[in-house]
DNA sequence: AAATCAAAAGGACATATGTCCTTCCCTATC
DNA sequence: GATAGGGAAGGACATATGTCCTTTTGATTT
């Protein structure tokens, strides 16, 4: 991590992503934009929480470790996310280890600051409750989903979505098989059964394996299986 | 549902659960108290919601339903709970169906109140914050223990817990059977997959199972089991 | 091109879990 | 007390998933 000593660029996300109104004069000194490389940590469950975080650029992984050492991917994150606000309202250690997934930018905010000038400050307030009410949202579903489907499915449904978040012209439809340890402790299973699913759905023509990509052939295919249950 | 024309015993249950400063005075001509029987739907799925209502007594069920009709358990809640509180900050429909579990009182406000006196009153956005914050911390352990644990340390868990809460001098340890369908939606399982963990149990010596009730014989045995990960 | 190594993929087997159907047990009714 | 009915429990089998280890593949070095 390394401090970015640029305001034009603080502001420039403040105003690009609306937080002028949230981070409001008062707490404009003490804001700092970071810069992590990818791979860095940015944050390790169980550790002491000391600063909200707003992601403005890149990509972060979220993730559980339990106490055996099994690792579960909860999501990646791409701006506007917030690192540390449930953190900061319940006065609690990281839940979660964060990881920049690509090269990261960050404003950062020290708690000491938000108690002093947020406390009874709507807008604030205002902006905390919608991401966490997203965010609640998501694993909402997340939790649902997981416990109601198979691996197929939940596989299903990560490739679409992955799919269109790296999707572009040139390699449409690609999918790099470098993070399916990744995928799969995104959906709480195994390299090895993954490996299974993956080698049923190319045998189904769903999809096709080549030199390190997973090669989308049939998206509706996909769909239909994310939502199978409709179909009965 | 009915409601119960009583201001002094509203007051007394805002007092009760300090609520007095979420709710400050422009709120208390739109607070009405209700009653819920036993059995009886509090709001359903995919409904829209108008209301917020906060429990303060008796116990309800939060559950969710799959379009192909599963049923998951998400929680059983007591006081203080809120319902309401994410569709309130979202403007979206409920996520999930509510219905009492035993007999049950609300405090119910219509959103327009809500938004009319609170979207600026930081003690109600800090009391949401925290029962939302609260909850989320709730389904994000609820996630990943589902997803990294099997179904015996998720119903070593519950019964657990549901002993803790159901314990009363009388009938010491026993926990009515008759909720086996309920105990099975709720750490995600079948009813059958759930009785072939019971029999373990009872082979292990962990529980008894005796007319309609099962009997924790080593408490012990089972948080062992429940955190048998530390134990490795 | 051969040799080497590491990461990726797959095989074999065990365990966990789901589904369907049968059996058992309790209770209400005659 | 016999009997029918219904819910609860269990048996049998199929499928889903995990673990461990072997094989394959692909890149790198010699």
């Amino acid at each position: 991590m390394k401090e970015i000593e640029n305001r034009e660029l603080l502001q420039q996300y403040l105003h690009d992503h609306q937080l002028a109104s949230v981070f409001h004069e008062p707490f404009l000194p003490h804001l700092s934009l970071y810069q992590f490389d990818q791979g860095e940590p940015i944050c390790a469950q169980g550790e002491s929480a000391y600063h909200l975080y707003v992601l403005v650029k890149g990509k972060v992984k979220v993730f559980t470790t339990s106490p055996e050492g099994k690792t579960l991917i909860l999501s990646f994150k791409k701006p506007l996310e917030v690192i540390g606000d449930i953190e900061y309202v319940r006065g609690i250690s990281y839940m979660n280890s964060v990881e920049a997934a690509s090269s990261v930018q960050m404003i950062g905010i020290h708690y000491r600051w938000l108690k002093k000038y947020g406390t009874d400050y709507a807008p604030l307030l205002q902006f905390l409750l919608q991401i966490i009410t997203q965010k609640f949202c998501v694993k909402s579903n997340s939790l649902s989903f997981n416990l109601l489907y198979p691996v197929e499915v939940r596989f299903a449904r990560y490739l679409l979505s992955v799919s269109i978040e790296e999707w572009n012209p040139e390699n449409r439809e690609q999918i790099s098989t470098s993070n399916l340890l990744d995928a799969a402790n995104m959906i709480g299973t195994s390299y090895r059964h993954l490996n299974r699913v993956i080698q049923q759905f190319c045998k189904e023509g769903l999809i096709e394996r080549a030199n390190g990509f997973l090669l989308i052939k049939d998206r509706e295919g996909l769909a239909e299986m994310a939502s199978e249950i409709l179909n009965e």
